[in-house]
RNA sequence: GGGCGGCUAGUUCAGCGGACAGAACGUUUGGUUCCGGACCAAAAGGUCGGGGGUUCAAAUCCCUCGCCGCCCGCCA
């Protein structure tokens, strides 16, 4: 939906070497791809991508739920969730609070006999089961970790395998009529993440931008363009032609606003010319239409393209009408029980669902409306993928309540559309953003000033890296397009969509922060390690890249969380993806850092005592790298070599 | 007026039935002969908007009140 609820976004814009697999392709043959694997449980380069955590969870419920039916307790309740923080194990069961009372004794009492009722032997993954006083804890063995690091030296690690199912996401779909502004933002930023997140949990995606060109807006835009001369508006505030044309349209709006009577009324009068002629296929005013809309939008895609937001398909509003789908969509409509005929325009009664409000379809004129084009457009998308997602903004929320019941009364099966809702971004004193009234920061300002804030940021840390690796005048452009951007991106994609958001120049652009620089340093960390045991002695690197690992070698708690925390990020992708929360995807990786920090402070990998305990440290680096590599990928984050 | 969403440390946010409510920024203190200090460690800081309720267990579920936002167009 679109009007001015933006939407969604695509990334993957220049190619960063950084993160393999990006785009969706098979990742590059790297050190880790293609080689045998050495240990546990073979995991050829052809066998479906492992989803470590969710192995071990499933094999937990399934080992548990038998345990509990051989002491005769209702399985209907696991209670399986994950330990807090200071616990060491992978996961943990709180039924035996809710066995207590059937089983007439206190919960640790319970739990100590539901953990004897686990063999672990012929659980994988599994070591041992554990009570702590009414919770039952479970430890993963020394085959997960192996697993583990044998499944993250794919660099496509945390893509899950192939679902065989498509999806479309559409995002962003913002109303021709002018630059994005930030209000805007969230939308392509939120959508391009969950599209993302979609990709990598093994759905075939496609990404679509929905292009309103026929409503009044553009009809309003139209007449103004036609109308205005030149020469009478004010010098564009860039030189692009969203900015340039988005002065015919606010000065034909504040005529229609402030105008005098009878400059109104003749305008209104064009106006309505060019809407009929939309709706009787006239070419003509396709054409006209056309050149505007096309003009703009080449404009804001150039803007999108920088987060980067890519598109697989533009698609326009009018093809709706042209192929004739809206108007027999209106007619099946009319054929319906729920269909009323009130002052002459077409509606539909939806209270059946809880909704007092009446869904006009056809106008007492004859003419479609955008819900009703919206309605084809939407039986199309079904005909075509298996689940079709809409990001857009909780303004729209009634509307795709209508939408939705209306789809269904037509017959389909709404189960496969979904949306994510995301609320507003407003200027500090709550003035709102609109194209219009030209209020807002636009979305290029916003980027330019993030680069430039992180160039002088590179800049300034320039002289006390410690690293010595000569970047040079094209590093420091990259890597100030990385962290402005990426920090802008991640700020919004970081939060729960359902907050509202309140833009302040100082804050979107702190560096400091829990921010994409944060993450992004841990990549460039691992990068200058393993770049650092390349230069060094090949064998040593080789071995690092493919051969034996023993995980024995991996002891410390700081390995084995680090571990761990690499073994959960399948579960984390497939998670944001059900339910649609990038954001979790971005929680995780603030996370990650955290783990990988202090595995960095307490275990050195080129130094480390003895060639095992090197080499496992390395495989636990090239395993890091390609975890916060990918994670940042769903994200629409660079991940930085170097910075 | 009705519907929906939000309300967690000074600030920005995680957590959304279970183990003492977590992190970052800011504040205070400390850390570089050693793989990248855009880092790390420690301290201080919270009636999880108020009040009821359900539960062995509530920030998390229910009710209610308050404040903020969005919506209730033959606009999109």
């Amino acid at each position: 939906m679109g009007f001015d609820a933006a939407g969604r976004t695509g990334e993957r814009t220049e190619p960063v070497p950084s993160v393999p697999g990006r785009n969706g392709e098979p990742a590059r043959s790297g050190p880790a791809g293609g080689r045998p694997a050495r240990f546990g449980n073979p995991l050829s380069a052809a066998a479906e991508p492992p989803r470590m955590f969710r192995q071990f969870r499933s094999n937990v419920e399934a080992a548990l739920e038998g345990a509990l039916a051989d002491l005769d307790y209702p399985t209907d309740d696991l209670g399986i969730e994950e330990p807090p923080g200071d616990v060491d194990a992978a996961l943990a069961s709180s039924v035996a609070f809710r066995l207590a009372s059937e089983a007439g004794a206190p919960p640790p009492q319970v739990a100590g006999e539901v953990a004897d009722a686990v063999d672990p032997a012929g659980v994988e993954y599994l070591a041992r089961v554990e009570t702590s006083g009414p919770y039952l804890n479970f430890f993963t063995d020394d085959a997960y970790a192996a697993d583990t690091l044998e499944a993250a030296r794919d660099e496509r690690y945390g893509r899950l395998p192939d679902r065989g199912e498509s999806a479309v996401v559409e995002h962003t779909s913002a109303n021709p009529t002018g630059p994005v502004h930030v209000g805007r933002a969230r939308n392509p930023i939120v959508g391009d993440a969950t599209a993302n997140a979609l990709e990598y949990a093994g759905y075939d995606v496609d990404r679509h931008y929905y292009v309103n060109d026929a409503g009044r807006q553009i009809a309003v835009f139209t007449w103004a363009y036609e109308t205005f001369d030149e020469a009478d508006l004010p010098e564009p505030e860039r030189d692009k032609p969203d900015y340039d044309l988005v002065r015919y349209y606010r000065a034909g709006s504040e005529l229609l606003e402030e105008g005098d009577e009878r400059e109104v009324e003749a305008a209104e009068a064009e106006v309505q010319a060019i809407l009929q002629g939309l709706e009787e296929g006239d070419e003509a005013t396709y054409d006209r239409v056309e050149e505007v809309v096309d003009t703009v939008l080449a404009g804001m895609r150039e803007t999108l393209e920088r987060l980067p937001a890519e598109f697989d398909e533009f698609v326009k509003e009018t093809r709706f009408m042209r192929d004739g789908s809206t108007d027999r969509v209106a007619e099946r409509l009319q054929a319906m029980d729920e269909a009323t005929l009130e002052e002459g325009a077409w509606q539909l009664d939806l209270s059946e669902f809880g909704i007092e409000k009446k869904l006009v379809f056809l106008r007492s004129d004859g003419t479609s409306l955008y819900t009703t084009r919206d309605l084809a457009h939407h039986e199309w998308k079904f005909e075509r993928y298996d689940r079709a997602v809409t990001v857009i903004g909780e303004d729209h929320k009634l509307a795709f309540d209508q939408l939705r019941h209306a789809l269904g009364l037509l017959g389909n099966d709404t189960e496969q559309l979904e949306q994510l809702f995301y609320s507003w971004v407003n200027l500090p004193g709550g003035e709102g953003m609109s194209t219009r009234a030209g209020t807002g920061v636009d979305l290029d300002d916003l980027l330019d000033e993030a680069v430039a804030r992180a160039r002088e940021e590179v800049e300034t840390r320039m002289d006390d890296r410690i690293r010595d690796d000569d970047l040079g005048e094209a590093d420091v452009d990259r890597i100030a397009r990385q962290v402005g951007i990426g920090a802008v991106r991640y700020d919004i994609v970081s939060k729960q969509p359902t907050k509202a958001i309140t833009f302040e120049w100082e804050r979107a652009l702190d560096f400091e922060a829990q921010s994409a620089p944060y993450v992004q340093y841990v990549h460039a960390r691992c990068c200058g390690i393993l770049a650092e045991a390349e230069k060094g002695d090949a064998d040593e690197s080789q071995a690092a890249a493919g051969a034996e690992v023993d995980p024995d070698a991996l002891s410390t708690p700081e390995e084995r969380a680090l571990v761990a925390e690499i073994a959960r990020f399948p579960a984390v992708v497939e998670e944001a993806a059900e339910d649609l929360e990038p954001h979790r995807v971005a929680t995780y990786t603030r996370s990650f850092a955290e783990t990988f920090n202090a595995f960095y402070r307490e275990c050195p990998v080129l130094s480390a005592d003895d060639p095992d305990t090197r080499t496992a440290r390395l495989a636990l680096v090239a395993a890091a790298r390609h975890t916060v590599a990918n994670a940042l990928d769903v994200l629409g984050v660079a991940a930085p070599e170097s910075m």
